[in-house]
DNA sequence: GCTCTTGTATCGGATCGTAATACTCTTTAT
DNA sequence: ATAAAGAGTATTACGATCCGATACAAGAGC
């Protein structure tokens, strides 16, 4: 026990080259710097030079030379031979492919989502929480798509759309309040519920219908109806949601009309869910 | 089993002091471990316990160890408290959503592809070329949706899809011959096109014609026909399809109706592609 | 031409990762 | 029950790997 000569190791001479590491021994620095340099290449970074990526990265010359070589080797980014810029390819979809396939609540849920797209020829998702944000995983567009900028794996504040709130609503409202607090609560729109307090009772109220709305809190013209499927803990496990234009509905006619199909395909999605394991 | 690669890379210092093959020294093979960890993650394995990542990524319970924590503190991976199984985060999808917002060619082409989703009602694609197959970058589905299965990071070989054989055959021949040659081909359909100088003249109809066709080449059912938009340099940048099912056209009728929409579609997108670098 | 900036190559040495081992827990078999 | 086996976690000494400074090369702009 105690530690005698593994603090010396890890303590770098007092000249104080180097801030003092969280110590923790299984991390791998170098998987991190190399994670920071491929998401480094964002939509306002498609393209970027060797300097670039050190300067974007936060590392120096030598560490992005490395990296960007290692990722290049690896199929994840190429070099333009003439420019020197790097880019990202194709190999990037692959992860994320691999998550959506390998998911099973995915492919437990994508027949009902279908079925919900065909029949009321509407924008239909699928979302999961990921602290105080959700995150798209599969998308069914309409003829008329509201927002082409929104793909699988958009995140969006959870606060302020129909599912976050839908799943919020299923949990214990200590614990939705807990997320509420460690979120940067804003108004996107002049619609937008952001007061702690209203949201809880944005909150009771969507417990007690089993389903949520959010109309226009966080995209102009956008109404959106969801509601949330369970595990068979009753813990949210995602959500579906139905999104139109206000230029076609009224608030109430799109709620009137599609809260119920939300709730029997989230209803139907949550039977037979698989478990986060028992 | 035990190691196979490290020996032949790297030669221990067996004679001279001097490493002869200095492998590759800007390589940082923590890097390539921790892809390997995360790409176990695929369908098949969709969950895995410590010693099944250890066994999957072919490495050994140390390495798993400090892979799986790395890639956990990164967000990528979350383990189960209780079953101990780790499994991929939406965290994943991220990359390849940046790729897509990214990526200049996508953003241009995505109008176009909703206006042919628009008035077809029919599934609409945009393929890239990654070597000898294609991967599915952006898809509008239709009602009648033929393959859910196919998803954005998809991958199908080249010469036995419509997109495929539409770049091919806007590349020099023995480009494009080349590239079938280093081909895995074989007949997935009794209707597979897979014996190489037939594919080439298959490649010289599409050049003359402007559009290819894939009829039941690869799945059953699936009628699609193709066209390539081109950068400025005349070369093959990414290819728009049309799937319908056989339920519902003939072949002749699916490939009169919508050749010249998928051709008209790839001639817009060409215009002003950016350019690989000028 | 010259300078300035950016990309590429090299290399010694310390850092960081490696892999062995030991320790808990849980599971299974007797 | 109890032991044995197996899996996950923690720890540590060692040394190969990776770091980062530096030097070199190649363009770009003046």
């Amino acid at each position: 026990m105690t530690a005698h000569k593994d603090d010396a190791r890890r303590n770098k001479q007092a000249d104080g080259s180097r801030a003092e590491r969280p110590a923790d021994p299984l991390m791998v620095l170098s998987v991190e710097k190399a994670f920071r340099v491929l998401e480094s290449f964002d939509p306002t970074h498609a393209s970027m030079s060797l300097s670039q990526v050190a300067s974007v990265a936060g590392l120096d010359k030598s560490a992005a030379q490395r990296f960007t070589h290692t990722l290049e080797k690896l199929g994840y980014l190429r070099k333009d031979p003439v420019s020197k810029h790097f880019e990202m390819t194709t190999r990037a979809l692959k992860l994320g492919h691999n998550f959506t396939r390998a998911n099973p609540l995915i492919e437990r849920a994508a027949p009902y989502l279908m079925h919900l797209s065909k029949t009321t020829e509407e924008t239909i998702n699928l979302t999961v929480r990921d602290d105080t944000e959700i995150v798209f995983v599969l998308r069914f567009l309409s003829r008329q798509v509201l927002n082409p900028d929104v793909t699988i794996g958009t995140r969006m504040p959870a606060y302020c759309t129909a599912p976050g709130i839908a799943m919020l609503s299923r949990m214990r409202p200590e614990d939705a309040r807990r997320i509420l607090e460690r979120t940067d609560l804003r108004a996107y729109t002049p619609d937008t519920t952001w007061q702690i307090d209203t949201l809880m009772e944005k909150i009771a109220l969507s417990a007690a219908r089993g389903y949520a709305t959010a109309f226009e809190e966080f995209y102009h013209g956008d109404l959106s109806i969801a509601a949330a499927a369970v595990t068979s803990r009753q813990e949210p496990a995602c959500a579906v949601n139905i999104a139109v234009s206000r230029a076609r509905y009224t608030r109430q006619d799109a709620e009137k009309r599609f809260s119920s199909l939300v709730v029997a395909a989230a209803r139907s999605i949550s039977q037979g869910l698989p478990q986060p394991h028992g």
